[in-house]
DNA sequence: TGAAATTACGCTCTACGTAAGCATT
DNA sequence: AATGCTTACGTAGAGCGTAATTTCA
């Protein structure tokens, strides 16, 4: 049997070419590496490299050996990551999602709801890669906008989500009752950095506008109450950040200011996550 | 990192379900596995193992751990496999060939071809695992009865094989100038074990016969020379090994008593073997 | 009482580092 | 002379075996 060190020292020395820089890429002596790889040698029955006085050369049975190793050594990283994933999901809830408010209160309800359980939520554009993570189980719950075409995979209407333009009442917009994108195209808005899938319809229809973006959501709060600058609320985002006093949000009339969102989950976790269903 | 041994140790464990019992296979003991099992759970983090007070449980992340092991030290002995046939490939020429006759002849030209080298030839009934071996670099060279569709791939004819009916003076064909299988379908015959395609022809053209089959060619020389009973001889077997002088060789008229064979191998090795093809 | 896992202790083998040697550029 | 592989020697540690202990059926 080949040991693992054995091999991720092949590895080293194929990529470096010499032992020397292998040796120091490894925080090993080049003695050691001379030995592994005579005993590597010794292990196949026949050269790995040609042997000249003051330098080796991988050879082609190196060439293919080291290639072996790098997917063996890649295998067990995988198994490392996967059995530990499987670990800490038995005491986590990884739930991941397209679009951010959906994601902050669904996190606070299962923080509320299983107690015993840590929470790790993760903010995705693409929902396909979102979708892949939950067929994979890399996560039990997911945050979609359109049902998951799987038999085992459960899709739950959860709510639905508008948007709304917050502005200060100097803005001229703040005495109207509803207004459109079309109307606000070309402004500057105070925004904040993960927008998910709402990004999308942003680009699209304000695709005029300049956007001053804010990571912190912290900090945009700060700036949200001392800016003019209008910006962007959601009825779901009431749910989690409080409402600023002075501004006043008029709703969006556009069939793309709405959204409604799917929790999906697998078939056999119906029983544990039903109780985050709006009751019917 | 995870050493091999402790991998190979795990499947032990997850397959033989208890300490003892694994412990016993490997041909150490007790105490070495329980040590190993405890420092592959360090190893990881967390538990692999319920651990009772006198039997021991895999859980699912041992499971996991294990199916992974497992796929980890076949790819491990596959890398050990392929890089010993890659040096071995150095030294030998592999021959696939998909009759006996041709294979014998071919080998023993190789031999006196390439007399640095030194030959391992196999027979195999169907062509397409041929074919594969010589694409997968398994095989150098294959003798196979219709041109390999691949660009990478030449197939060059070699000869055509007739098939004879041999027979003893006594017997009734051994008049005739020539003989159909139909003529001497339910007879009984002595056959060597090995055929390659042949077999299929004589299933299908002699479905009424009874064959002694002998699998020793030298055995098989010794039947034919003291029994009565016909046998089968072919044009290219007549190269190998010395036509029995007390019988009769009948040419066989159908079809498929003759076989074109071609011999395949990559194109980077056209100049190694156009020495073997009839010349032009 | 027997079967099976764990713990304790001692040994051996091995992978490593240090130091020195040697060949090539 | 500098670079880089190899050889020689000593050491610390790791993995294994033996023996004793514990627990459950």
């Amino acid at each position: 049997m080949i040991e693992m060190y054995l091999l991720e020292q092949l590895v080293a020395v194929a990529k470096h070419k010499t032992l020397l820089a292998a040796a120091d890429a490894l925080h090993i002596t080049q003695p050691a590496l001379t030995r592994s790889m005579k005993k590597l040698e010794q292990l196949f029955g026949f050269a790995l490299f040609d042997h000249h006085a003051n330098r080796i050369e991988i050879n082609e049975n190196g060439l293919l050996a080291s290639e072996y190793a790098k997917r063996i050594l890649q295998l067990e990283q995988e198994m490392i990551d996967q059995v530990t994933h499987l670990e800490q999901s038995k005491h986590t809830i990884f739930l991941e999602s397209c679009a951010p408010a959906p994601m902050i209160y669904l996190q606070q309800r299962l923080a509320l709801l299983f107690s015993t359980y840590s929470v790790q939520s993760h903010l995705t554009n693409s929902e396909g890669k979102i979708i892949g993570a939950l067929k994979q189980n890399k996560c039990q719950l997911a945050i979609v906008s359109a049902p998951v075409k799987d038999p085992n995979i459960i899709s739950s209407k959860i709510f639905t989500e508008h948007l709304y333009l917050s502005v200060m009442p100097a803005h001229p917009a703040s005495q109207k009752e509803k207004i459109s994108f079309q109307e606000i195209d070309g402004e500057t808005f105070l925004l904040h950095g993960s927008l998910g899938i709402w990004k999308d319809v942003v680009n699209e229809k304000l695709s005029h506008s300049r956007f001053i973006v804010q990571d912190q959501m912290q900090d945009l709060s700060v700036l949200l109450a001392s800016s003019s600058l209008p910006a962007f609320t959601t009825n779901i985002s009431w749910n989690i950040y409080p409402r600023q006093e002075k501004r006043l949000e008029i709703p969006i009339v556009d069939h793309d200011a709405s959204t409604t969102f799917y929790l999906a989950y697998h078939r056999k976790d119906q029983d544990i996550f039903k109780a985050l269903l709006p009751e019917t």
